[in-house]
DNA sequence: CCGCTCCCATGACATTCGTCATCGCCCTTC
DNA sequence: GAAGGGCGATGACGAATGTCATGGGAGCGG
């Protein structure tokens, strides 16, 4: 449209992925980005799979994804992407900015991650900065993460707690990690123990606000 | 229904507030609403209070109201907000289609309910046809709530299982409900058979999903 | 008035859950 | 190689929970 190119940028634009099950959100930002003279929206999904199929057909400079999609969550996409186009850079957006998806998110390689309340501008600046091999992290959610800390559970307390989390009776939990009913019962106990917790639920709850199942 | 030709500049356009906490998406949707011709957006709001705020001032034809929303969310702001300006029709936009808040929805007078799966051309559509005094439901949402039926529980069920809901033990809720431990369990009980469920948490769960809850 | 349902309560019982002590096994670290 | 920690298990005991029978009082439609 113009042969105006931002200082940054090169001639041309940069080419982005959208991916958000959302219709209505995702018409809404596409047209958004698509005001910005260097960025172009040149494809978009309604879930985790059909944004890693679109991702390998196009090849896109960076993916914008949404943490909650049917099928592949947005941190699974960014997983495969990477895996099938490194060039491409990763940023989740998320409506619930639990800190445990942010370090999910970080290890899976992912560029850059902020809520959905921050302002277009801001998500146009950030698909800027990753594409030029920059990272960029909400603030806030970075505050959060630091400040929750590293899990004080083991892996198996953590297992175990996260099999607990809709309320299973002990038996359900042991049959499906495999252990025997009493084990299950210890690592619930030492789980909510360590949590300062009453009970499983209240030691799921905290463990979830804190990112750590 | 009628042949709306939307003739623009002449006729005066509709007048919309729009609220939502997510930042992004608030200026999106605002951006394409504004694409339309006889749609100006008026006025936006981050929470249910300022937007009834807002709605107060400017008195708007419409307020599209996200449902999750820090302080009231959108439902308790469409209820005050046809409290205050009775012209003004509400329209309620939500990314959990959560058959019980349609329920909630039309009861508080909403005149428009659909899921943010939806393309903003049909959100466009909606917001014309309850200007002109028409309702609308997403069909799939509808479909659910209906099939949802109404609720097996008696009304004292229903509010020792929603006490129950966050894990609480039995004293914690009869203490809240003020009610004799033995009189809850006796409800949870019930409760949990008349749902067909195994323990109070699947209760809960499946209350919820079915929005009894 | 009678039957019905909902409300609230009590008591009894079996089951599940939370907690503790203790054990063996496999790692890693010092 | 000894110490420590995570992992998996067992047994035991008190507390919480799920289930049932039973009771009385309030309200409502036939």
């Amino acid at each position: 449209m113009t042969d105006r190119t931002n200082d940054a940028g090169t001639a041309s634009p940069i080419r982005v992925l959208l991916a958000d099950d959302e219709n209505l959100i995702r018409d809404a930002v596409a047209s958004l980005l698509d005001l910005e003279d260097d960025i172009a929206v040149i494809g978009q999904a309604a879930s985790g799979t059909e944004a890693v199929a679109v991702a390998r057909r196009l090849s896109p400079d960076v993916a914008v994804l949404d943490l909650q999609m049917p099928g592949l969550d947005g941190i699974e996409a960014a997983q495969q992407i990477l895996a099938e186009v490194p060039r491409c850079a990763c940023v989740i957006v998320t409506s619930h900015g639990r800190p445990g998806y942010l370090k999910k998110a970080l290890e899976a390689g992912v560029r850059g991650f902020l809520p959905k309340t921050v302002s277009a501008k801001v998500l146009a600046d950030v698909l800027r900065q990753v594409v030029a091999g920059g990272r960029y992290v909400d603030p806030e959610l970075a505050a959060e993460a630091i400040s929750a800390g590293a899990s004080p559970l083991t892996a198996r307390e953590a297992d175990v707690l996260e099999l607990a989390a809709d309320g299973a009776p002990v038996e359900e939990i042991a049959s499906r990690a495999s252990l025997s009913p009493g084990t299950v019962r210890n690592y619930l106990s030492a789980a909510a123990t360590k949590l300062g917790a009453a009970n499983r639920h209240e030691a799921v709850r905290t463990a979830r606000a804190r990112g750590w199942i």
